[in-house]
RNA sequence: CGGGGCGUAGCGCAGCCUGGUAGCGCAUCUGCUUUGGGAGCAGAGGGUCGGGGGUUCGAAUCCCUCCGCCCCGACCA
């Protein structure tokens, strides 16, 4: 009867207690988090709540984000805004409103985006005499501004990017991935010239993949996105694409190179080194919450969520071993463990709750995704040692308090490194190269991910791709064998040195495919 | 927006078919014993059954309607 609940994780799914009347509980337990296998939407959405990252409110579409949520949403833009500073990017602010006429001047920009604006009406008491929509995304109000502010080649480059919440009205939604209102950054600049905003395009792009790879240990195709699948308004989009666990790509950041469309379209005008008057060549790009919802499902498992240690808000957290007075015994080397932990700059927890047995507390820091427990208990104490325990492995690691901050940073970057390295063979083991449509067809249906496959360029076959196999073509890498610099559009080819996989013509792209969130 | 499923306590569910005024597990609170993989015992609190309307002496239960959530499509920065 004492040992009950000894080694039966809620994970196993199957092993009934044999106590009789313990039946239920077990249950109970088990059924905490559904796994992967069975629902991976629903395991997704677990995930999100037990953990505490978000939950659902009175508003159709829109979530709380939860302080250990919004945790890694400060960490994320920590490392964005530190790398937007270094490449000489100033953040401001602009308004949440817009105009109607002003969002209706670029008009692919429109079309693209009127079916998910949210407009006010009524301000007060009165009837707006001009309807105010709610940024779905800020070029419109940004390029007004920027017409009043750039007047001379010697005001370029215009280098600002703005921390905000934008809101589009979408009819399905998900936590994380996919919301009526989400926080995001977004980076709006202005050149002198087209391959100044084309080389601002593919740095932040390079930013962006350096980025999510580093920090969220999450591996990413960069590429060209298709005619279809570019942004409403603009020259060229590029994206970073990544591997979801149930082999989905997940778009998770993208860079537009937006011509002089919205210069165009908004007047930003100046007077060139030449004295002609011209107009400047912009770009756009922006990542947003959306990668939490990728980080969660590139990395968790069926105990729940797994961080990467540089994006995590707890990096150790320590479970002290209650045996007898532990507050006098334990608790004080506890606190010096963690004292000395975060003088070397690690983001500790310690939980010292009385009220949760040591196991509770296990699972529980499992579930949020802690890469390295810190056990320490009265035997620990003993051989001057703490026992490590890593997210990832689960491997158990006695380690001696002597050098210990040293020892867990190195284990926390070798967590960070095992994760990219699973992630990166994941994806590579859910990546094929198909010659045939045939082959796509199949390979498609039996299992998901990543589809390689020349392309003629055309709308048509995309088009065909996807209501045959439900794919996207997710984007045109840079560095595919058949691609070129890509710096001059998709649709320009080159030497043609493969065919289309559906309809056999000559093409020389080459061009990944996937289901997609 | 089309097809399907679901809304009963914080979470997971039973009750609905065959109307009679709400129950179980977990969680929460109190106390004691515990604590190295989700502890035990005893006691306690918590629900206008998603909203509105209708039928009925009486509705969680039957009918209408609206809303929300989930899945599959369509659409989508």
């Amino acid at each position: 009867m004492a040992e009950q609940t000894v080694g039966q994780g809620r994970k196993g799914g199957g092993g009934k207690e044999s106590a009789g009347s313990q039946g239920p509980k077990k249950d109970a337990l088990v059924t905490e988090i559904t796994p992967q296998s069975e629902d991976f939407s629903k395991w997704y959405l677990d995930v999100v709540r037990k953990a505490e990252l978000a939950d659902y409110t009175p508003v159709k579409g829109c979530m709380a984000i939860r302080p250990y949520g919004y945790a890694i949403w400060e960490l994320i833009q920590q490392g964005l805004d530190r790398r937007f500073k270094a490449t000489g990017h100033v953040n401001a602010y602009f308004p949440l409103f817009i105009p109607e006429k002003l969002l209706t001047r670029e008009a692919e920009h429109v079309e693209g985006f009127s079916p998910q604006v949210a407009w006010v009406t009524r301000g007060g008491d009165e009837d707006l005499e001009e309807r105010l929509a709610i940024r779905p995304t800020s070029e419109v109000i940004i390029g007004t501004m920027y017409a009043k502010w750039i007047k001379s080649w010697r005001d370029l480059p215009v280098l600002i990017n703005q921390w905000a919440n934008v809101v589009r009205w979408e009819k399905v939604t998900r936590p994380f991935l996919r919301t009526t209102e989400f926080l995001w950054q977004e980076g709006h600049t202005a050149h002198e010239t087209a391959d100044e905003a084309q080389a601002e395009t593919m740095k932040i792009l390079a930013l962006y993949k350096e980025f999510v790879e580093t920090e969220l240990a999450m591996p990413v195709v960069d590429g060209q996105k298709s005619e279809s699948e570019k942004f409403a308004g603009a020259s060229r989009t590029f994206s970073i694409e990544a591997l979801m666990g149930d082999g989905r790509a997940l778009q998770a950041g993208t860079s537009h190179n937006l011509g002089q469309n919205f210069a165009r379209a908004f007047d930003i005008q100046f007077q060139g080194r030449d004295k002609t008057v011209q107009h400047v060549w912009t770009t756009s790009w922006g990542m947003s919450t959306r990668l939490i919802g990728g980080l969660i499902m590139t990395h968790g498992d069926d105990s729940g969520l797994i961080l990467p240690p540089r994006i995590a808000p707890y990096q150790v957290v320590i479970v002290p071993i209650p045996r007898g007075n532990w507050q006098e015994t334990v608790l004080p080397r506890a606190r010096e463990i963690q004292a000395a932990l975060v003088a070397s700059g690690v983001r500790v927890m310690l939980d010292d709750r009385d009220e949760y047995s040591p196991g509770w507390k296990y699972a529980e820091w499992e579930m949020r995704g802690v890469p390295v427990r810190l056990e320490i208990g009265p035997k620990d104490i003993e051989k001057s040692q703490v026992m490590l325990v890593r997210r990832d492995t689960r491997e158990k690691i006695p380690t001696p308090m002597d050098g210990l901050a040293t020892a867990a940073t190195a284990l926390l970057a070798d967590i960070q490194q095992a994760l990219y390295a699973r992630a990166l063979a994941f994806r590579e083991a859910h990546t094929a190269r198909v010659a045939t449509y045939d082959e796509f067809k199949t390979a498609m249906e039996g299992r998901p991910g990543f589809l390689i496959a020349g392309w003629c360029g055309s709308g048509e076959c995309e088009a065909q791709i996807k209501a045959d196999t439900q794919a996207t073509l997710r984007n045109i890498p840079l560095n595919g064998p058949l691609n070129g610099p890509l710096d001059g559009g998709a649709a320009e080819a080159g030497a043609a040195t493969g065919v289309c996989v559906r309809c056999g013509k000559p093409a020389s792209i080459e061009a990944w495919f996937a289901k997609s969130y």
